[in-house]
DNA sequence: GCATTACCCTGAAAGC
DNA sequence: TGCTTTCAGGGTAATG
């Protein structure tokens, strides 16, 4: 379940190891992802210039050259690998870039939640999906004064507003449930009742828990590594999420497991209010 | 206009 | 053992 953590693990692979490269071909499966992949993606693909890769919330941007975007989002369970170009092709794989030094970028996805699409745009900002998101957490207009104000005028839960990615870009369940804990918010508090003094303390904790995601390249459960083909080690430093049952690390009481909108949140009700 | 729910999909786990 | 059912979750369209 790549969130915002793991697809900057991806990127940061990728930039050191196709950007440059020219696209020759590209295969499709013609399975639909989320969307269909339009007909004419190859053939726009191919022969363009991978000039630099971006990172827009959770959505993977191949800038190119003659100038076009291609946008790549993971779903799921969606996978990049860098490969050899005699690798095989496993099942459920989607797409395959092949690039001029004989190498090839897969793009994998069991379950086809994710996207491919080719935006022939002159800016990212006009990416329709890109124009859509909030603002990135780790940007400079994400801190605590702006998200009291987001708050403010909202009645939703906490939860479901960190998860909307046109409030804020790149957090998923993981990160939400480990953030809201460590600012000590219950996931189920209303945003209009969390006080100036905890937005930004939730602020400062979104920040310090993907920062400290990227430094341990990502979460690995069952589907996310990088295109590497390494799993990411943050797992071992989650606080409450999975961890149902266990002790509190904090204050040793028990985290519990509630449903918010079908998705499962993890909390500590001694130490979150 | 905002909040909530259903749906897409498939592998793994649980239940029978 | 093998089959069936349930669950997980990101994004979005449909519904309330």
């Amino acid at each position: 379940m790549p969130e915002m953590p793991e697809v900057e693990t991806i990127v940061r692979s990728l930039r050191r190891s196709i950007v440059g490269r020219q696209i020759v071909a590209v295969d499709l499966s013609g399975l639909p992802l989320r969307r269909p992949v339009p007909p004419a993606f190859a053939q726009q693909l191919a022969s363009r210039l991978i000039r630099a890769i971006h990172r827009r919330g959770k959505y993977i941007i191949l800038e190119l050259e003659p100038k076009a975007f291609c946008v790549v989002h993971l779903g799921m369970s969606g996978r990049l690998f860098h490969l050899p170009g005699t690798a095989p092709r496993p099942e459920h794989t989607h797409a395959v870039l092949r690039l001029e030094d004989a190498s090839q970028l897969q793009y994998r996805d069991h379950r086809r939640f994710g996207l491919l699409e080719l935006y022939e745009v002159p800016r990212i900002g006009l990416i329709p999906e890109v124009a859509a998101l909030g603002p990135d957490p780790l940007g400079r207009k994400f801190n605590g004064r702006n998200l009291s104000r987001g708050l403010r005028e909202c009645r939703q839960e906490i939860k479901a507003f960190l998860l909307d990615q046109h409030k804020v870009a790149g957090l998923g369940n993981i990160y939400v449930c480990e953030a809201l804990f460590h600012a000590a918010i219950r996931p189920t508090r209303r945003c209009f009742k969390v006080c100036d003094e905890e937005a930004r303390r939730l602020a400062g904790s979104i920040r310090r828990v993907l920062r400290r995601a990227i430094r341990h390249r990502g979460t690995s459960f069952s589907d996310f590594m990088g295109p590497d083909g390494k799993p990411g080690d943050h797992q071992r430093f989650l606080r409450v999420f999975q961890r149902e049952g266990e002790k509190c690390r904090r204050c040793r009481g028990t985290i519990e497991r509630l449903v918010q909108g079908g998705r499962s949140s993890f909390y500590c009700p001694r130490c979150q209010s």
